[in-house]
DNA sequence: TGACCAATTTGATCAGACCAAATTTGCAAG
DNA sequence: CTTGCAAATTTGGTCTGATCAAATTGGTCA
């Protein structure tokens, strides 16, 4: 059971971002919000406090106005995923578009100045995606483990940042969505096996172009299996 | 003048962020912070709930603790780089890769499906880079509009925010760096140039090997604006 | 109609109280 | 002296009710 202003701040983010309360709209006061809510003043100041923060509304003495989406905090996409019964489609491929971007750059920063102990770890996580044998779950938690090895030692905190709070709000929706994935082994394994020696070579530009293929080929895998899952979803609801 | 609980939340954000308590380590009691800040508990409690937002610490009954720092919110940059005299380079040169490998990504959205008014808007955008004659502000503005408008046609809700609050939390820090900022119009000129031929002849790899080699010297100004502003300041200091 | 002033509404802050959970303390048993 | 456990204390979560300054609203008067 959650704290009684975070129910009603999920309330009332649910209510912006629903567009219950358009853009520039005043927000219902304080006081009403407790009627409404039937909470004391000081969890709805809270729950004002935590949309003020997400950067959803803005509030001076007078009353409380809904701000444009677009000066919100990137914490609100874990809001805007959980919303409806299955996250809107586009902002999904919005966000792995991103991802791939920031674990790009990652990789970039970690290859750069990297020592051979280095090296070895991020070949020793290519392994398992070599091999064609592996289980659905267990190629998919391989990928995922490669990724935040490299995020990781990125040593870059606005990029981990970024990455953690994006894969954080991501990973609840994304349970329904997992089951679906259905990785291209064969193509998993030839890259696997061209970064491998891409890195034993020390080969920049080819690590890059291989590791971008990689990731792209990612992508692919999470929109197809996200395009599934919304497919199981609606044939359950049919 | 701001609020109380966010002069209390900012001298606690302050506090964490300097080590004055660290990871794992609780904090005073919301009862003692009444008493060392002179303020009512519901503000103290409001400050609390903003850390908790910013995923600085973690707080239930029995007391509040530091979380690690990866584990924070993106908002927390602006708070890092605001803490020092001048910012941490390092974490300043991060926050200029993740911006670039950001407006990269942008580019690439506006630019695979771009009509020809948005064709016409951007290299509008590039003709003031195009001359040597502009002044450092002029050009600095020019840089910056050019970034905006690709960040914003983009149409990436995610890349926006990630955009929107790193530029919004270095802007106040950058002032002072500005000033220092000698744009080298010669290459800026030949890459407005490049770009210009590029959007015409709608050649996507040419488009994305210069873009990238412009920002590139986006970066390498801001960086050296930076160290010059960074001499600067010590030399004053002294 | 339009400008100005008073009444009302609203957010900001404050004081004091109670409850349940967590922590600390203290005592008794081994 | 250590160990276990229960009582006492501390702490966060919630609630009531009140005051103040700023903003909004509504009516009045020119």
């Amino acid at each position: 059971m959650s704290m009684k202003s975070d129910q009603v701040a999920n309330a009332l983010i649910g209510d912006v971002l629903n567009g219950q309360y358009r853009e520039g709209e005043r927000l219902p006061s304080e006081r009403d919000l407790v009627s409404r809510f039937d909470a004391n003043r000081g969890a709805v100041r809270e729950a004002m406090a935590k949309l003020v923060q997400l950067g959803l509304v803005e509030v001076h003495p007078g009353g409380a106005r809904v701000r444009e989406r677009e000066l919100a905090s990137l914490d609100v996409i874990g809001y805007l995923l959980a919303q409806p019964e299955l996250p809107d489609p586009d902002l999904v491929d919005q966000i792995l578009l991103v991802m791939n971007s920031m674990v790009s750059l990652a990789a970039m920063q970690v290859l750069e100045n990297a020592n051979d102990s280095t090296i070895a770890d991020i070949r020793a996580l290519l392994r398992p995606l070599m091999r064609l044998s592996t289980s659905d779950t267990e190629h998919g938690e391989a990928r995922f483990a490669l990724m935040k090895h490299i995020m990781l030692a990125s040593k870059n905190l606005p990029l981990q940042l970024i990455a953690r709070t994006l894969v954080e709000q991501f990973a609840p929706n994304i349970s329904t969505v997992a089951d679906y994935a259905t990785p291209d082994r064969e193509r998993y394994a030839i890259y696997a096996r061209q970064l491998d020696m891409a890195l034993t070579d020390r080969d920049m530009p080819a690590l890059r172009g291989t590791f971008d293929a990689f990731i792209e080929l990612n992508r692919e895998t999470m929109t197809r299996a996200f395009m599934l899952a919304q497919g199981g979803q609606e044939a359950i609801a049919s």
